[in-house]
DNA sequence: CGGGGTTGTCTAGATAAATAGACAACTTGA
DNA sequence: TCAAGTTGTCTATTTATCTAGACAACCCCG
């Protein structure tokens, strides 16, 4: 995700430390996860030694250690005694954003195997910017938070809203159905688009990190996005929060032709 | 830029505590944060007292006092004595990402003032992912490091590839003229579209977190993208790495007409 | 079959972060 | 003016993190 100048893996500033809020064992596997999502460090590849790695960063070995036992619990690295610290493979997936976004299909070649959870769904009055999106009169709406996960790995998690009043069975066609695409249909609706999407990132929240399987402090990319039928009328407003380590937005231009 | 259930400041779950690598105070910092960029806290707004905080995050009042010097550090809050601690301002910008995305212009009602500053270009093999991606032949590229402010913030740091064969010139043009749209203009080209954007986020390295004026740990927003002809011949290949705290990407679907 | 190099584990000590309590300085509203 | 409530500052203590060194267990290659 990112390039580094000079060799991929010398040359690495010691890590910033002390008062910043960070241990340094947590920025130094910050810095390795780095390597590896970033195509640096493949499955199979072995990270330097322990001693190399302490001394790049000017620690101590055993909080080099603890990066990458850090890592190890995540499954991103494997250690083996007397031979090495292994990568073991990184599943980064792409998750396509454009004008006919889906949340079951989107996920590239494995996609066929994402699955949407229903969490709960209430009936409530929607906060005033979600209802001036969805042309809300009433303000009543159906908001639906759901997980989505595919290889058996925590994708994202989402709150839907949807208008009570044209909607008012969404709730149960989306927990029958598992796809938003095929409960909208269930209620009469065979097309729909996006019309537009906002995407920000910050710190997981401590109930993000529990859903998605993350450690403390990790990050979401987070979008907001509005779908509407093909002639405007909104349909769904959409907040989703995917775990960074785990996912990249792929977005979709229009063709110029 | 998220929802939370129940009342937005009140029902708060204590923080994920030691051994996380993240101190207290800085997962408290975060939270609050996340206040104020979501909206529920707005300028001028009161923060709860201290000693609500503290009770609230389950630590002692001066932890809570850190996370709020940590915030007041970065201009986000102002403490008074005697009287509170209040929200003196958040700007978040909107970068639009489009078929025809371009750099200085893209940053909503104040964008006319974003300005781009080369840190430094160099002629290189281009790494062979670039490679491919720019269809060059002989490996052989113009990297352009850049910068761009906006409103006297620090909003992007960036990293071009260009075809040196089709275009040798470009690094000094882009110094000349501050902007790619330019600079490629003087090139002798009039138009280029954005092929493709894929959107990551990860914590940002300490030389980005120097570039862009971010506290140590920071997240940024990495876009890689392909510029080219519209005829999809490739132009540019560019690494956008965004401060998270201060921009989101606004994403153009095309419209379905 | 060595022997150098690697990770795993233990002990001990030094440094940093968080807790606890107290009180001063200041603001606000009754 | 006064009292309640707020932030600012200080000291002391406890807890967590990092450092330091040593050695065992293990792998791999010559």
């Amino acid at each position: 995700m990112n390039q580094r100048q000079g060799h991929p893996l010398t040359d690495r500033a010691p890590v910033a430390r002390s008062g910043s809020g960070y241990s340094a064992w947590r920025l130094i596997a910050e810095e390795l996860r780095l390597d590896i999502d970033g195509g640096r460090l493949h499955a199979g590849d072995r990270l330097p030694t322990e001693n190399v790695l302490a001394e790049r960063f000017g620690v101590n070995r055993h909080t080099a250690r603890q990066a990458i036992a850090a890592l190890a619990e995540e499954g991103l690295v494997e250690s083996r005694r007397g031979s090495g610290t292994f990568v073991t493979g990184h599943a980064v997936r792409l998750h396509r954003i454009g004008l006919r976004t889906r949340m079951t299909s989107s996920l590239g070649d494995e996609g066929a195997s994402a699955t949407i959870h229903v969490l709960n769904s209430v009936v409530e009055d929607a906060p005033s910017d979600v209802a001036r999106r969805l042309g809300l009169e009433f303000r009543r709406a159906v908001r639906v938070e759901t997980t989505r996960s595919a290889g058996g790995q925590q994708i994202s998690v989402s709150t839907h809203w949807f208008d009570l009043e044209r909607l008012p069975d969404i709730a149960t066609a989306l927990r029958r159905t598992g796809s938003v695409t095929a409960a909208l249909r269930a209620s009469g609706i065979d097309d729909y688009v996006r019309a537009s999407t906002v995407v920000g990132a910050r710190h997981a929240t401590a109930s993000e990190s529990e859903l998605l399987l993350l450690g403390p402090g990790a990050i979401v990319l987070v979008t907001e996005a509005l779908d509407t039928l093909p002639d405007g009328v909104p349909l769904q407003y959409l907040i989703t929060r995917f775990a960074a380590q785990r996912v990249r937005l792929d977005i979709e231009h229009a063709r110029p032709d």
